[in-house]
DNA sequence: CTGAAAGCGCTAACAG
DNA sequence: CTGTTAGCGCTTTCAG
């Protein structure tokens, strides 16, 4: 590979490679600390070396090797984002906003999937720290504890998103699921439901276990009682299995709030295969407010929690730290926002749903 | 930041960052040379030594300095990727693909989103080139030439995914799109399809250029006549867009052959607002197969163009180049798969239509 | 203004 | 088996 230079290199440097600056400083017969100065844009150096210094630059496409910089500074400007799976839209969308705060910073962002496996999620980890990245932000899954990651913060600064894990006192940036959960519950009770159950996410999951209890909460506030709560996985197809146990109960549930909008997509579907009719005959929201919600048939109503506010924040928060700011762990909420589609309408009377 | 060491760590490098193989040699009472030999795993160091070594290590945390390493070795165990925007689902799956495979081989993946900005990705590019990833996979816009991409060989192997660009005689994994676009045409006009109309994406990227010419083509074989070909953007606003304007024709299409998936889910939104019935009164058609492509209601009949398979094709092929490997410049082109859902049906007949 | 020299943290020969 | 010694490519004082 390389090595495609066609004979402008010295000699003694051919197929090595890309070129160094002391290729350039040879090339442009001055010295090895000149070159520095010179692509540091420092002020002291007379025009005409300059100009010589960069002829050769050109001639030689030469690009300094970070990887030498980031020794000497002791900074890589990388850093690492761990997510359970970037091809969840949720994820990709968050990576998506901290990759274009980062990239304006000339930061660079080093990805990792764990699939919510516990060795993948350390491998990663450790990986990164070895790279040395300057910073991490990531969504654990529960099987890591505060003290894990704590570990890691000897190598810079760690924000997590999204997840938090018990024995975490850090930074995290986390979606306001008491407000979201609170309002789609608010939602379905004021359109006269009062038969709703739940599909959520895997408990091992904090966003999974907080949206469950914020549920319970909610309801209990206004005055109904669940009709079933189930959990499984974080996805369209537990979206599906989780809404037929719901909807093949005798007092099937006239509404379904679902732990996220995949799981709510999973619900439309079942509940289209079973012909039930989505939102006169059965209501369902989603929470996330991922860029398919409003795609499905009918759009979804959801409740958004911005994955790439969250990625955004996270990045000036790593970057925050970085330079300096140490004002105790910041625990941020990003806001929820209800948004009505057409997956919600109001109830039938309980008693012509019963008797139906 | 860092330095939350308690007291274990020599004096003179408190607070300075992770430990260093001098400060495990310190503590373990042995050369720096004997620490990286137990590290590297190395057959003849004295058990006892090693055991004094290992818990150093661990008493300390050291993890080794990958960028030292890879300022020795010349290679970084990193390749790079950029594309229009990791949040578009076919790339964040073609990420993944990659990545899976990347990370099976301790390689680690630097992402860029291009958002097809030229200045943005040439950024990109030399960033990368900067950090001498080891390689790059990239889905280039249409302002890159084969000249510029060619220069970066110099760094490494550097495969394209998805499109070409003009001039480029390297490595590409591509999907097959004219067996794509050919089967789409059959199986419209095998259900009786006559007036058929394209929308696609920018005819600044290689693959919409290609989609369109096909489309012709196939046209052409059957004997048809294309009722109007649009193109914007490959987004599901642009659909929306383009197929408004196909819809709005006094001789409006029967069938839509849609560029992308997204611009497809366009067509079908457009076409419910508009009150059409898909598919009994309109059939639409995507290509390639995303994961929400399902989803739609009716479900979208696409054909599939694997994107975390050219992922981890291109992925495969950069690994072989830096394994060795240069047995010329390699195009292979990924299978397409034809995926009949619901968004298709028989025509009404022509006659039929007209009349309406 | 420009050159020489000392490392950043680690590996890779060589000596002992 | 283990210690010593050069660097990898670049930045950074510190002299000329």
């Amino acid at each position: 590979m390389s090595g495609r230079d066609g004979g402008t290199r010295p000699l003694a440097a051919r197929n090595a490679g890309p070129s160094t600056s002391a290729d350039v400083a040879r090339l442009a017969g001055v010295s090895i600390g000149t070159v520095s100065h010179v692509v540091s844009g420092a002020k002291y150096v007379r025009p005409e070396t300059r100009r010589r210094v960069e002829r050769a630059i050109n001639e030689l496409q030469f690009e300094p090797n970070r990887v030498a910089q980031s020794l000497i500074s002791r900074r890589t400007k990388t850093v690492g984002m761990v997510v359970p799976d970037i091809a969840n839209p949720y994820f990709a969308e968050l990576m998506r906003g901290a990759e274009d705060c980062l990239a304006e910073q000339d930061y660079a962002v080093l990805l990792g999937s764990s699939d919510h496996d516990p060795s993948k999620e350390h491998r990663y980890y450790t990986n990164l720290a070895g790279r040395r990245v300057d910073g991490l932000i990531t969504a654990p899954s529960a099987a890591v504890t505060g003290a894990d990651l704590s570990a890691l913060r000897q190598f810079g600064p760690v924000v997590l998103v999204v997840e938090t894990v018990a024995g975490w006192d850090g930074d995290a940036i986390l979606g306001d699921d008491a407000s979201a959960i609170t309002q789609v519950v608010r939602h379905l009770a004021e359109l006269g439901h009062r038969r709703i159950g739940m599909i959520g996410g895997n408990a091992s999951l904090s966003s999974a276990r907080r949206r469950e209890s914020f549920f319970r909460a909610s309801m209990a506030d206004a005055g109904l009682t669940p009709v079933q709560i189930t959990s499984g996985a974080y996805t369209v197809e537990s979206g599906r299995a989780q809404a037929a146990v719901l909807l093949s109960r005798p007092d099937r549930p006239t509404a379904i709030c679902a732990g996220n909008d995949l799981l709510a997509l999973g619900a439309l579907a079942e509940a289209d295969r079973r012909g039930l009719r989505v939102p006169s005959e059965l209501s369902v929201v989603g929470c996330d407010d991922i860029p398919y919600a409003e795609l499905s048939r009918p759009p979804l109503t959801t409740v958004a929690l911005l994955a790439s506010e969250i990625g955004r924040r996270a990045a000036r928060l790593v970057l925050d730290r970085l330079s300096g700011n140490d004002d105790g762990p910041s625990i941020e909420l990003v806001d929820a926002e209800l948004i009505v589609r057409g997956s919600t309408a109001l109830a039938l009377s309980t008693e012509v749903s019963k008797g139906r």
